[in-house]
DNA sequence: AGCACGCCGACT
DNA sequence: GTCGGCGTGCTC
């Protein structure tokens, strides 16, 4: 007799395990480790999907009261070995059941009909392509408009090409079909599309430095090492190349490759690169792609066609049979941790799935995360420097701005005197001009305008949150003071909350210089992805001199036209309420200033700020990484934050507040009764950052701990005592190492 | 999660 | 006497 442990799809707590089910006879040698069945389960035999995590001939179980599988769901699609040891370990690390992390790694659960090969070829000539784009331009068609000038170069590109590589949707191919410009060729054609409009590659010559940890780790491969690597190069210094030739290899080695990237930073021109060295062999994931197009890029990595996925996290469970590296690049970023269950971190999950499949990590930056370089200080990772430009444009001039000494000075505009000049100076050269604002988080610090003093928690030694009942409260450990009205260092009362937004920067910009072009770009104009792009390509085509936004102006794209670079306000990040500010702050403002003099005009930054002695500040303005690293990490240990310490958080929402607060203590009570063998130290419960949300009232406990394990013996306790009564009205959640705080 | 069993109050 | 409340327990 045949037996099936099975995984039923019914994510409690009290069902994540697995259930013994006989396999019938017909289904024997059909049914597989990863396969999707219907199994009878309950007094109902209510019929519930499942996915089969392991085969045996003998069960475990009374076998009287075993049931039989019913079948193979339809159209489903079997889960890789891989992938499902890959979600045991997001389970057992993240604390989520079993099925949500076989979901979460399975990208491709269906099957869908497969498209028929289409491809676009123009009806009209290229003059008349040329004017017809000009004309969409004018519309703001910005899809057509890249379809159209594509067409001028090629007269004929496949359909899915177009779609998704290119990123037009259907509706725009549709109008242009309709106008009689383009027609859909759907004569099935099995030439590659993507060989013959790939552009001409370029020679590929590494500097000594590329080459040298080129070198090194294909000489770890030969001694049989598989070392996590991290590449510390300064934007422009070429890391894509080495990233290039590191996958060039291990194709020739017969092995396929990962390559995470910053969803942000999928624009067209990055994976042109790609294309153009490595051709058909490389395809894209992304958030907006449809089931179809999906699982076309399933099966093409199942037939072997695809060879390199590159794409955003979720990249990483591409089921490819013989992994041979993962990349991820600009591994600082935070979108690589996961915002909804499971909360997994890629890099982490990365680290896994190459001890699994034997491959190889590099992780890229130029700003590395103080997690990643930390464990290269341990020797855990292995750590390469790249330190020159190749391009050979030199670093951007970096002046940071007193904005107390310019207040003493009867300056109250949001202009330094110095930002203000420069962009006079700017607007007058016809150079373009970035202004960054960071607005993260609703609620505002207190900072006084005299001295520069921030008001922090003496707990936590994170800044305190304004509120709007003008109280000043911890966001991690809920401590809460009345609103000053003095400065406790100084005594002045020039002491005030911060806040301001980039409507408001817009209005200063358009009084001080009315006739200055002037786009915005924060989340109120940019809905939908359509306008993040619009505002980007008018900002690159130059019909603006000043583009003002959050930090999605500082990420991906490139501006040749930029020479100025002005952080408004440098504090907001320093003093964001969370122990990761410090390490923030100064990635965005050396990201910031990459930003200026990409071109051939060399650039200069301005960052204005109250407390110009911040070592994130200072350091961003020698742009030295390795002297930030060690002051933050100083900052860690002594805090015992990750990566010294591990840091849970335990987040409970509810929407009656009084419950939800009897509901922390209780669980605090619950941490309380434990022992542990090292030290743990309990936080809270306070109000989360965002303490009401949705009508849901959310509080927090944050665990610090030195052995990960006893943050998830703490986990396992609290859903272990918390399965008894069972909530209705409240639930918990739990946040690992967290990173975009709560 | 969903369903059955089970043991106490007001209803034709 | 019974209908129905939802507390408790189980599901291969």
């Amino acid at each position: 007799m045949l037996y099936a442990l099975v995984i039923i799809d019914i994510s409690v707590e009290v069902l994540d395990r697995a259930f013994t089910y006989a396999v019938p006879e017909k289904l024997e040698g059909i049914i597989e480790e990863g396969s999707q069945v219907v199994i009878p389960f309950g007094i109902g035999n209510k019929e519930i999907n499942g996915y089969v995590i392991e085969l045996t001939d003998k069960s475990e179980f009374d076998e009287s009261k075993i049931k039989y599988i019913k079948e193979i769901l339809p159209k489903s699609i079997k889960a890789d070995s891989t992938l499902i040891k890959l979600a045991s370990y997001i389970r057992k690390t993240y604390g989520s059941t079993q099925i949500c992390a076989l979901k979460t790694v399975m990208p491709v659960k269906k099957t869908v009909k497969q498209e028929v090969n289409k491809r676009v070829v123009s009806k009209v000539d290229k003059a008349a392509l040329s004017s017809l784009a000009e004309e969409a331009k004018r519309k703001h068609k910005n899809a057509q408009e890249r379809l159209l000038r594509e067409l001028i170069k090629y007269s004929d590109i496949s359909y899915s090409f177009i779609t998704g590589k290119m990123n037009v949707s259907a509706q725009s191919i549709a109008s242009l079909v309709k106008n009689d410009v383009i027609a859909i060729n759907q004569e099935t054609i099995y030439r590659n599309p993507i060989k013959i409009d790939r552009p001409e590659d370029t020679e590929h010559i590494l500097s000594k430095e590329q080459q040298f940890i080129v070198d090194d780790v294909n000489a770890d491969l030969n001694n049989g090492l598989r070392n996590t690597y991290l590449i510390h190069g300064i934007t422009g210094s070429g890391k894509t190349e080495v990233y290039m030739k590191l996958i060039e290899d291990r194709l020739k080695e017969g092995k396929q490759a990962i390559m995470l990237i910053p969803e942000i930073a999928l624009t067209y021109q990055n994976l042109m690169r790609f294309y153009a060295r490595f051709g058909d062999s490389v395809s894209v994931i992304h958030s907006k792609m449809t089931q179809g197009e999906r699982y076309d890029q399933y099966l093409k990595v199942k037939e072997g066609q695809v060879k390199i996925m590159i794409g955003p996290r979720s990249a990483l469970f591409t089921p490819f049979d013989n992994l041979g590296i993962i990349i991820i690049d600009e591994e600082h970023e935070s979108s690589y941790k996961a915002d909804n269950m499971p909360k997994y971190h890629a890099r982490e999950v990365a680290g896994e799935l190459a001890r699994l499949t034997d491959s190889i990590l590099v992780l890229g930056s130029a700003t590395p995360s103080v997690d990643s370089y930390y464990r290269c200080k341990s020797g855990e990772y292995k750590l390469y420097k790249l330190n020159s430009r190749l391009t050979g444009n030199t670093l951007p001039e970096v002046y940071v701005e007193d904005m107390r000494e310019e207040l003493r000075e009867g300056n109250k505009s949001v202009f330094s005197r110095r930002l203000h000049s420069l962009i006079k100076d700017r607007l007058e050269k016809h150079e373009q001009i970035m202004l960054f604002l960071n607005r993260r988080g609703v609620s505002g610090f207190v900072s006084c305008r005299e001295c520069g003093e921030v008001v922090k928690c003496p707990h936590c030694d994170v800044s305190l949150s304004l509120h709007y009942d003008s109280s000043l409260r911890c966001h991690y450990c809920g401590h809460e003071i009345p609103m000053m009205k003095k400065c406790p260092k100084c005594g002045s009362d020039k002491i005030k909350g911060f806040k301001a937004g980039t409507e408001m920067i817009e209005q200063m910009v358009k009084k001080e210089f009315p006739y200055a072009l002037v786009l915005r770009m924060d989340a109120d104009s940019t809905k939908h992805q359509e306008d993040y792009e619009a505002i980007l390509s008018r900002f690159s085509n130059r019909e603006a001199d000043i583009l003002i936004g959050t930090q999605m102006i500082v990420k991906g794209h490139d501006f040749k036209g930029v020479t100025l670079v002005g952080v408004m306000a440098a504090d907001m990040a320093i003093n964001a309420p969370d122990y990761r500010a410090g390490e923030r702050a100064f990635q965005q403002l050396v990201q910031a200033s990459g930003r200026a003099g990409r071109g051939d005009n060399p650039g200069e930054v301005v960052i204005q700020t109250y407390q110009p002695e911040h070592y994130a500040i200072e350091r961003a303005k020698e742009q030295d990484y390795d002297a930030f690293y060690e002051e933050e990490i100083a900052f860690r240990a002594l805090m015992l934050y990750p990566p010294v310490g591990n840091l849970l958080a335990v987040q409970i929402i509810g929407s009656i507040e009084e419950r939800v607060i009897k509901l922390s203590k209780v669980l605090k009570g619950y941490i309380d009764s434990m022992s542990f063998e090292k030290d743990i130290q309990i936080i809270g419960p306070g109000n989360a950052s965002l303490s009401k949300k949705c009508d849901q009232y959310r509080r927090v406990i944050y665990i610090k701990a030195i052995d990960y394990d006893d943050l998830i013996k703490i986990k396992d306790k609290i859903e272990f005592e918390t399965e008894k009564f069972k909530l209705k009205t409240e639930s918990v959640m739990f946040d690992f190492n967290p990173v975009n705080g709560f």
